[in-house]
DNA sequence: AACCTTCCCAACCGCTCGATA
DNA sequence: GTATCGAGCGGTTGGGAAGGT
């Protein structure tokens, strides 16, 4: 601490050392004086936020934590077909506008939509030993992934899945129109080597022989089983 | 059991944008 | 016109958990 005649020069000092800001993972306290906080005043103006509930941490940290943790509307747990679908087909349209997209998906996070596409989308085209945004990753998803989903949708949904009739046909006929990424800018990354021909794929031999033709009691629904099952027959380069 | 590798996700960072003075 | 500030976004990273040897 500050003594002697210091003391009044570097008073200001002295708070802003005691304010020192914590980083990390947030305490249960951290957590519980934000959720308190919010919930008799409401958020926004997230710096000063943080200093009048007490809290040690930025603005920016707090809001994040609200947002992607704390709120009372974040869903947790297994992304669904239905979502993993949507992410799909949104992320063909807008890239990674992951906001945008996390708009779609109720409960859902842009950083959790993120971290799903890195760790699992992205992984996968690895494995495939092709780009994330190259057009032959693309039409592997368009047409042979999401068309398994779908499958898995409909399949759940006519013993009580979470999609009404209605809402299953506005996704078909979203997926089934072609999406205008290229022409939106949005594809940047791939624009150079891409592939228009799709026969490089060899999707022809796939749809005529291997597994499009496939009893779907194989349960390949996931992105996990599809590519388990696939990534032996499908390579690229 | 111990060590190593891989996976996953919460959190941080840097940047941009819009509002306001 | 421009400086400042708060908010939001996308990219990246650190570390714990899980799985493999």
């Amino acid at each position: 601490m500050v003594i002697g005649n210091y003391s009044d020069i570097l008073s200001s000092t002295t708070i802003e050392e005691e304010m020192e800001l914590r980083r990390g993972p947030w305490t249960k306290e951290e957590d519980i004086l934000l959720i308190n906080y919010v919930s008799s005043h409401g958020n926004g103006r997230w710096n000063s936020l943080a200093h009048c509930a007490g809290l040690k941490r930025t603005g920016k940290s707090c809001r994040l934590r609200w947002l992607n943790y704390l709120r009372p509307e974040v869903r947790r747990g297994n992304i669904t077909p239905e979502e993993q679908l949507l992410i799909l087909e949104l992320h063909s349209r807008w890239g990674n506008r992951w906001s945008k997209i996390a708009e779609h998906l109720p409960g859902r996070t842009d950083n959790e939509i993120k971290n799903y596409w890195r760790t699992r989308v992205q992984k996968h085209a690895k494995q495939l030993k092709c780009d994330v945004n190259s057009n032959q990753f693309k039409d592997v998803v368009r047409y042979l992934w999401v068309p398994r989903l779908m499958e898995k949708i409909q399949a759940d949904n006519s013993v009580g899945g979470v999609l009404t009739e209605s809402e299953f046909s506005d996704l078909t006929d979203q997926i089934s129109s072609p999406s205008p990424v290229t022409e939106g800018g949005e594809d940047k990354g791939g624009d150079s080597n891409q592939l228009e021909d799709s026969s490089n794929l060899g999707l022809q031999e796939l749809e005529q022989g291997t597994w499009w033709g496939e009893d779907l009691d194989k349960k390949l629904w996931t992105m996990e089983d599809f590519f388990a099952s696939s990534a032996a027959d499908v390579k690229f380069q």
